[in-house]
DNA sequence: GTCTATAATACGATAGAC
DNA sequence: GTCTATCGTATTATAGAC
């Protein structure tokens, strides 16, 4: 991939951070990369393609700060391993500000656009597998659907506190502390679990036709 | 207010739902409510004021539904009471669903629009502090800083919850059920504390300095 | 209060020179 | 590959009649 290429899309991160998926302009984008807006043109269909491509990289770059760094000889301890995938959302740095943003706004633009649906599915999978993963080292006695729904109620609140904090209406620190409040919680919960297998939360608390009479 | 204010008010609400928020097309809400553009423009003084007080309306609808309803005349028991506030956006009822998705786009809208974080914020403080007090009667010996994070917690998760419900992501019993599941986890994370008090997040797992050496 | 124009402009996209 | 200039249209917003 040519170097312009990459410096649009790195600049369309950027933009997209402090505008929004729908909010990016692509006259704003060749003024933050210092083209002209033709070579944008040149170098991506349109807009449109111009933004799947975008979100496919930091997609990427998000991977690739998520995965084991490979100075890291010994791999971490699996609660600690699962709070760093977890918190590692929330830094103040521009990169990761990025990714959060971009990715929280592919996320509202699903609401409304179902061609988006799919990659964003499947990232979810994905990263629920892999925290599921991680509780199951925790929690190796908790049952395979216990761990799902833990996994996917932590990977939800990390969407909710990342707006949350992205709007200023959560310090930075807060969601942090939420976030590992919350990891706690499911801990404790899968450990539960796994001491009485047959309690479930469906039969624990009243029904869903209980409650709207 | 007008009828006709009030009528073109609902009516932005059904296009947000539709369209979302910067979605929104004036000429659109125009046919939805069956008046002229002008007309729109003669009752809000621009799009932005639209917005705004759309946001608001809806806001106050979903308030009007949260609150207890005249007809129950022995309040409901604490934990039931918690759950219905927390299931009742997860609906698949028109006005429900078009109020769930303005509020997530409000929300999503935040981020890049600093203009609309009052309210925001505001609204998450009373719906927060409502939320505590359900918990702090379902566990009156839990102190208040754990009442208050409990409940940001779950907030938070409704929120993100509600964003893969409405991408059809997460099938809506899901989302009830990881609802439900959280809440009692949060519940029972609040006995424990109430238990041991001296038991913190904060100390209980590393801190955010460990974790990034 | 409500409508039918119409103005003003912002934005995506393209043509064509270099 | 990259630019300048421009087109076409979608969209916000207003003027002015009723």
């Amino acid at each position: 991939m040519s170097d312009r290429r990459t410096a649009i899309l790195e600049s369309a991160a950027r933009v997209i951070a402090r505008r929004g998926v729908r909010g990016l302009r692509v006259e704003e984008l060749a003024a933050e990369a210092n083209v002209s807006k033709a070579l944008i043109y040149y170098h991506f269909e349109d807009r449109a393609d111009l933004l799947r491509r975008t979100l496919a990289y930091v997609n990427n770059r998000a991977e690739r700060y998520t995965t084991e760094q490979p100075g890291t000889a010994r791999p971490d301890r699996p609660l600690r391993r699962l709070e760093r995938a977890l918190l590692l959302e929330f830094q103040d740095i521009p990169h990761v500000r990025e990714n959060s943003t971009a990715w929280g706004e592919l996320r509202a633009s699903a609401v409304f656009d179902p061609e988006l649906r799919g990659e964003l599915a499947l990232a979810d999978v994905i990263w629920v597998r892999e925290v599921a993963d991680c509780l199951g080292r925790v929690q190796p006695a908790a049952p395979e659907s216990a761990l799902t729904a833990s996994a996917e109620r932590l990977t939800a609140l990390l969407e909710g506190l990342s707006t949350r904090w992205l709007s200023d209406i959560l310090p930075l620190e807060d969601a942090r502390a939420r976030m590992r409040g919350a990891i706690e919680a499911e801990v404790a919960h899968l450990a539960r679990h796994a001491r009485c297998p047959v309690h479930r939360t469906a039969s624990a608390l009243p029904s869903s036709q209980d409650l709207f009479d």
